[in-house]
DNA sequence: TTGTAGGCGTTATCAG
DNA sequence: CTGATAACGCCTACAA
């Protein structure tokens, strides 16, 4: 291990000098700075993280919690939040909790020592004692997506409500007034929202929604797949499906495909988040994107604002879009004669 | 800032203490252990992560370089590590390079400080200064997926000749004799060995393979679009394609589409690297895929036994499986009446 | 079984 | 502009 000590005796000078002359410090002379530099490149010399952390108080490591990093806009995320890091030689490190909380749990506390500078996170978990464990965090924290109940931390979101009561209105317009909604756990800020602009789509279009329309709390293929079917075995079948994420989409079109149903003959299919796939899927899929890169970009990026001391960092919230392909079309025919029944 | 001594102080022993009863020491009196776990939670004693790496000599933090986290293969082989390291409290950085190899030499470059423990990882870049820089990371170093030219570390892959072989036997099998193959580049030995296995199942069906059914070097969506397209250009173009990997496969489907041809009646596609949308593509898409949360378990097992002290750890070679969808058909009739000329 | 004390490699303060 | 030197917080011989 070369350390600090060698390369100052190799170039002539104090350990101080080398720490200062390698930082770029105006105030040492370009011979100095310049010696000490071939000296380091010399013994090859790359200061310890370990002891600069511990000297400096902090690491320079930025977390990312999520529920799931094989979830593309989670990847997306990540890759956004990477790369403004380096742009200000952070790393990342990443910790996914498949959807479990109590691991997430684990990861949480785990994380407490110090190893990193700051936190990003998306959680699932949302309880009191998960809050504590999130805020006990060394550094700052800026959610990323939705924020638990009872938090105060910045976070970057984007406009649910309004782009999903855009996206629904669009679907009464193609002549559809049975749209079902399979959405997320209550708890979910976001599933808040998006069924929030749900509603405001049925009220602008002055129709009526059944409570059987909507499927609370369901996440992940299994929920999505599961939620479809219940849908598909209700006495009138929905002429059209708005669903909470990219995860649930698949797990819905499965089961529609399982139950022989065209796309958008038989039923319209709207997805939020999009997938790199749903342009090839049969039909394409018509989906509502989200930022995710930059979503990622913007939490590194209020992380990196609060680590250099800036105190009033607010939420961010950007605009989500809606990508039209194949998926929406106008209601059977049937349907379009026989108007829902009271 | 509790430290270590509060602890002690408020459990009246000594800091060595303390860090023995926290680690299970047997060699601590039940009592006093416990006396010391009690003061710990009460403080709320976390022991600093920097202080205990500079102390110790090396970091609870394995490192995952892959080129491009969105890429749900690497995703997957990302949380096996994780799952794995998690077992043993070690953590996970990732670190993906966007499939830029300049990047991925300055993140290779700025972990040498001793923040990882150890490295797994799939690179880009493969010459002489990368290689320099892959071994003088601090820690043990395990490969995934590919072995850069000239290197010795270990490395955890599977059979791609053998299943591709298999593979591509079964398109033979269905009648076609003009079958091409988008490869990636030269210098991954995964593309050499997928190469090997279509060309010995070119041998066992006795066919001739001209040198333009092979497209070497083509990488991401681009490169399997640009790839398909002069395929399609070909005078006599192929019944069936394989491609290198998931995204090469992307690629050419949406050449394949925007060419207006129908698979499989007018070409076959065989993808290497399953994707989760792949049953939902019209038509589902048949695949090998690989163990990828297998592989990434594996590599952390590597990498945690040579931390561990184990001196002799060796390549793990894991199965991949041909899953059969609906992509693969009999070659269209007017080939079956004409076979390929000269 | 438990305590004492030195060191891990940097950074930062304070003189000079 | 540069040099000594004291932390940073924990771990671990070694001693008791």
């Amino acid at each position: 291990m070369v350390g600090i000590r060698d390369v100052a005796r190799l170039a002539g000078v104090s350990t101080a000098t080398v720490t200062r002359a390698l930082r770029g410090d105006p105030s040492v002379t370009a011979a100095t700075k310049a010696k000490v530099q071939a000296a380091a490149v010399q013994l090859g010399y790359v200061p310890s993280a370990a002891a600069r952390a511990l000297s400096r108080g902090h690491s320079n490591l930025l977390g990312l919690f999520v529920p799931d990093i094989v979830n593309p806009f989670y990847a997306q995320v990540a890759q956004g939040l990477e790369d403004r890091a380096a742009e200000e030689r952070y790393h990342c490190v990443i910790a996914s909790s498949h959807l479990n909380r109590e691991r997430e749990q684990q990861l949480l506390t785990s994380f407490q020592d110090g190893t990193l500078a700051g936190l990003a996170a998306t959680t699932v978990g949302s309880d009191e004692s998960f809050a504590a464990a999130l805020t006990a965090t060394r550094g700052p924290l800026v959610l990323v997506d939705r924020r638990p109940r009872g938090f105060n931390a910045p976070l970057v979101r984007t406009d649910n409500r309004k782009v999903t009561r855009h996206a629904i209105s669009r679907l009464f317009a193609m002549g559809h007034t049975r749209i079902a909604m399979i959405s997320g756990p209550r708890e979910f800020d976001t599933a808040c929202q998006r069924l929030s602009g749900f509603r405001m789509a049925y009220q602008d279009a002055g129709s009526f929604l059944p409570d059987s329309y909507i499927r609370h709390g369901h996440l992940g293929e299994a929920g999505g797949h599961a939620a479809m079917r219940e849908l598909l075995a209700l006495p009138q079948v929905p002429t059209a499906v708005f669903c909470f994420n990219n995860l649930v989409t698949v797990g819905a079109l499965t089961a529609i495909r399982a139950a022989g149903l065209k796309i958008p003959h038989d039923i319209s299919v709207l997805a939020f988040d999009d997938m790199s796939l749903f342009p090839l899927v049969d039909p394409p899929i018509t989906a509502i994107a989200q930022p995710a890169y930059e979503m990622g970009r913007a939490a590194a990026d209020m992380l990196l604002r609060r680590l250099a001391g800036e105190q009033e960092v607010t939420d961010i919230v950007l605009p989500a879009t809606l990508i039209e392909r194949e998926s929406l079309g106008p209601p059977p025919a049937a349907e379009r004669i026989t108007p829902p029944a009271t």
